[in-house]
DNA sequence: AAACAATTTAAACGCTTGTTTGAAGTATGT
DNA sequence: ACATACTTCAAACAAGCGTTTAAATTGTTT
């Protein structure tokens, strides 16, 4: 259930997939022209129209192409824990919900650069409510969204719906953060810690767990 | 201190200045082009040329017309607690610290349309670590961040720099969320509950503030 | 009222954009 | 080996971009 099936390219196809997805993430998708694209690729200027018949279509290509798995996997985790608090006969905890969302969401951003890349150009998407490719974006998360928040419902019963919506977004902004190095610098730092992967799920899910009971 | 006079405009620079902010908030900088700004402002084409020299200079105009009232309030506020806290011989709480901060954005982002258009660009912006814009806006910024953060470090002087470091990253990313309805849709939401602005700066003042001491 | 400076205007500039074209090349099946 | 489909290629296309120009208009000073 909730199981979508991934989509096959061929060998060209996937080069022009991975170059624009790590030019859309350096430059922006606006600011990255097909030749540049193409010429970065080492494939013909009318690739991109030939394979996916428009810019547009590219780009839509490039979201679906690992937005998909990425989904996948975070409804596996979100079943999973639910089908265990049943098992044992228990509410599931907030921590646990929010860990299945946040877990495979910040170990699919930093698998390889091509992930980060990807996650780069989502949380831009996040942010910019009248971009263009906005409603595909949301269309997909949506179900997953309501999920997640139906989850909180049930281990947060006694919280007004209105507070709970507001900070199930604060989370999603927390882990928009979290999920790059955004880093507004800050003086004191010292060149970035670059804290392991564990270290900052822990944080994340620690962070937005205090945040939904707070008090 | 740290307090920086704002710059006079003529008419025609101040309707460019509001229908590019407009434009470039529910557009996108880069989608946004000179022919669609002066037509909408009934300005001549040239004019963005004649007054501002390009276009790259009309978007600094831009951020910097209203980050400087903006930043000159955060650091009333910062330094405010921080004198009536010494004033009455007692360190400054997180929550303080942490409101003096959000209480002028959220405030600020609020006024108006014209406002909150300027925190959606502000708010894309952060999130663009490729930006052409963003190392102005970085400059703007690090003095005050800094500020914030030697605050919060003497208000919870156990938690380690690295961790506070991603503790405040995490609530900028929040408060990133909070300044905006940019609302991944929730079903169970009927349509946008709109709560005041005082509750939204409350609840984000104590999601983040709960945050910084989780346990 | 005349002279000067500041602003607005319409038109054009060179350049880059996404897309299309038709020929050349390559692979596949019989 | 041939016919058929698929893919690549160089070239061109119209459209849109930011910017510049020089004349017309408006505002200010003397």
């Amino acid at each position: 259930m909730n199981y979508i099936a991934p989509v096959k390219y061929s060998a060209t196809q996937e080069i022009i997939l991975d170059t624009a997805e790590h030019l859309f993430a350096t430059q922006g998708i606006h600011a990255t022209t097909l030749r540049a694209i193409t010429s970065t690729a080492k494939v013909n200027l009318a690739a991109v129209n030939y394979h996916f018949g428009s810019k547009k279509q590219l780009i839509q290509a490039v979201l679906l192409r690992r937005m998909t798995p990425l989904n996948n996997e975070r409804h596996r985790q979100l079943n999973a824990i639910i089908q265990t608090a049943r098992d044992e006969n228990r509410r599931t905890t907030v921590a646990e919900i929010l860990h299945a969302f946040i877990e495979p969401t910040l170990h699919f951003s930093q698998k390889n650069m091509a992930h980060k890349d990807f996650m780069s150009i989502v949380s831009t998407l996040m942010m910019n409510p009248h971009n263009e490719f906005r409603s595909l974006f949301v269309s997909i998360m949506k179900p997953l969204i309501d999920q997640l928040f139906a989850a909180l419902k049930a281990a947060l019963p006694t919280i007004p719906s209105t507070t709970l919506q507001m900070r199930l977004q604060f989370t999603l902004g927390t882990l928009t953060f979290a999920m790059r190095e955004i880093d507004i610098p800050i003086s004191a730092q010292q060149q970035q810690p670059a804290s392991d992967i564990e270290t900052l799920i822990d944080e994340t899910v620690s962070f937005v767990s205090a945040g939904m009971e707070p008090l």
